[in-house]
DNA sequence: GAGCTGACATGTT
DNA sequence: CAACATGCCAGCT
């Protein structure tokens, strides 16, 4: 495998439509369990259109951040039919 | 080109 | 509620 930074960007970029994984899940497929922080920086200073951030949430549940706007990733995730 | 420090969309104690 | 732990990136020297 690569980077800790390559496996979040694969395991983020393969989160089907409708379903999220959260920064500790990513965190702990790419190696680290413990990283979740910098899954989070990862993805906030590495923004790419292949990549769906928004599918990305806290394991507490809430929605956390998005380089875009919080307010844009919930409208996703309600799109996605993720949230009501 | 290489090394160090600060900042960050979290998590745990 | 506050502090510490873990990893990557950006900027500076």
């Amino acid at each position: 495998m690569k980077n800790f930074r390559e496996r979040v960007h694969t395991i983020v970029s393969s989160i089907p439509k409708g379903s999220v994984m959260t920064y500790k899940e990513v965190a702990l497929k790419a190696g680290n369990p413990r990283a979740s922080r910098a899954v989070g920086n990862i993805l906030n200073k590495n923004f790419d259109p292949n990549i769906p951030c928004h599918r990305v949430i806290r394991s507490d549940g809430q929605i956390g951040g998005y380089n875009r706007g919080t307010s844009r990733k919930t409208a996703i995730l309600k799109k996605e039919g993720y949230l009501s």
